[in-house]
DNA sequence: AAAAATTATCGTATATTTACGATATACTAT
DNA sequence: ATAGTATATCGTAAATATACGATAATTTTT
């Protein structure tokens, strides 16, 4: 059982459910946060403000980045991030529509149900 | 070990990680876009057109409604679903006003990282 | 060259999610 | 009353997520 059947809805909707999917933990919105605000988006000062160890926090970055919210760039020894703005422009476009789709409904609608 | 620390972060925060949360499978976005369309929201209807067993569309049915985003109400033998408008514009909203908080600091990044 | 520092990754434990079949419950139709 | 329907819930298996410590890899600093 529990074979993933994530693939077999529209492309579009599985787009949006990677992106909600990433920010579906409270500390990787924290942490995308926390890239916005520092100029310096060094891997440590994320570490210092997000109650998490570090490898927990490794792990989320990894997932942000993965999704491509984020970009990383190794500066010597220090590991730098920051956000992937086209990137982020392009989550909130495609749930804006989602959001407008849905809501070209609600006219019809009656309140409550049936 | 994995002591849950979803709650050592901003309650603002954790409200749209637990909305993000609920859009993150296609099964729930898929389910919410049905709802949305049909005038008549029964949970046949929707069990037909969603690629999944009947007791998993009613699980993600379960899981929409905790988070307040359709509301159910059974009518005799049918279980009847709708859109909560109110709760999806609080959700749309709280969503733009992180969109556009991390925006504010889109001007003084440069681009790339460090 | 050795010690210290930063970060990613590995290993691992636990928790949660996803998915299904079977069943219980409750209503409708015969 | 009985049979049939619709849906929620239970039990369960497998997959994935979450969290941490330990360690490896790499770069500074001494």
């Amino acid at each position: 059982m529990s074979i993933n059947k994530k693939n077999e809805f529209d492309l579009e909707i599985q787009e949006i459910a990677r992106f909600t999917k990433a920010l579906s933990h409270p500390a990787r919105i924290a942490i995308l946060q926390t890239i916005a605000e520092k100029k310096e988006c060094i891997c440590g000062e994320i570490v210092e403000v997000i109650p998490l160890a570090q490898s927990t926090v490794s792990q989320h970055l990894k997932e942000l980045k993965e999704v491509g919210l984020i970009q990383g760039e190794v500066e010597g020894l220090k590991s730098c991030y920051c956000i992937h703005w086209e990137k982020l422009d392009e989550f909130y476009n495609s749930l804006t529509l989602l959001y407008r789709g849905l809501n070209k409904y609600k006219k019809n609608s009656k309140l409550g149900c049936c």
